[in-house]
DNA sequence: CGACAAAGGTAAGTATGCTTACCAAATCCG
DNA sequence: CGGATTTGGTAAGCATACTTACCTTTGTCG
């Protein structure tokens, strides 16, 4: 195990890097200019509208600044709206405007699609053994992650 | 499935995010400065000394145009040194100064080691399985990443 | 009430990790 | 040999993804 192809760390980098690929490709075809986190933030505000973006961070695991960016963007395309809080002047509530709704919902089974494509190469039982394992070591490595995934008090 | 949490894509990002966050931090409390890509570079090189840039970003999988910039900040450490093919006038060879190859080799255990806290969640045997299905799935996929693994000729 | 700490957001800076575009050099091939 | 293509590298630009630092606002507690 000298040599880095053998390691977790570089395997995961490059399946991720696979991962974002596939991502890019498919969205670029079907004409979306949608990244990953900004798929990933709407489908959170489709769930959760009026959070603010410290929350946003924390169910999607990002630290406050990257996602601080992101929500710039999305602004930017007119995909979500962003107030004040009046209750607590400090915090932006935001939510899905209707073209970013309606594209949250168009995106929706692409991007579950996709998610196929991403482990093309394993047989179905084990495309479903390394889910259960992925998901068990990122909840246990959770702490360890510079922006560990929050959920509010009670949904977990 | 129609959440982001059990998808493919999250989880990678999620395992990803944590193994980096794993790595920057042993990294500092040793007291070095050097990312996950810097560490891969200065180790292809210390296997594979006189590649040139191109080379060294197929061998780590990384577009050529990043693996500029890393050459760039390797360099400006004084980790590599760069010189121009006298047989090929385009490709700049590279090598490891003698401080390059010092630390190449004090990183070495230390990664090696760092590793397994990734997946500090998982039994043995599941961490064998998930290495397993991770090398099966990057290997599957690697014609889908942007900046493939390229070995080179013979060499695979 | 008032000092103090905690939390939401932004600013500035760095490093990945990619895109397209371009230059220079090497190779291919008629 | 000579034009066309390919290849190695860089330039400029964008989007993560983080750091530290700072400002504002809120909550806490004496």
């Amino acid at each position: 195990m000298t040599s880095i192809h053998g390691m977790p760390g570089h395997l995961i980098r490059r399946l991720h890097q696979i991962s974002t690929s596939i991502f890019a490709e498919r969205m670029a075809a079907e004409g979306h200019d949608v990244t990953p986190v900004q798929y990933a933030a709407l489908a959170t505000l489709a769930e959760n509208p009026g959070i603010d973006q410290a929350t946003l961070a924390g169910l999607i695991a990002y630290d406050r600044v990257t996602i601080g960016g992101v929500v710039d963007r999305l602004c930017a395309k007119g995909l979500i709206a962003r107030a004040v809080n009046d209750r607590d002047r400090r915090s932006r509530v935001l939510a899905l405007t209707d073209a970013g709704a309606a594209l949250a919902e168009r995106l929706g089974p692409l991007v579950a699609e996709l998610q196929g494509e991403i482990l093309l190469g394993l047989g179905e039982g084990e495309r479903a053994e390394l889910l259960r394992l992925l998901a068990k070591a990122a909840a246990a490595g959770n702490e360890f992650s510079r922006a560990p995934l929050v959920l509010p008090a009670g949904d977990g």
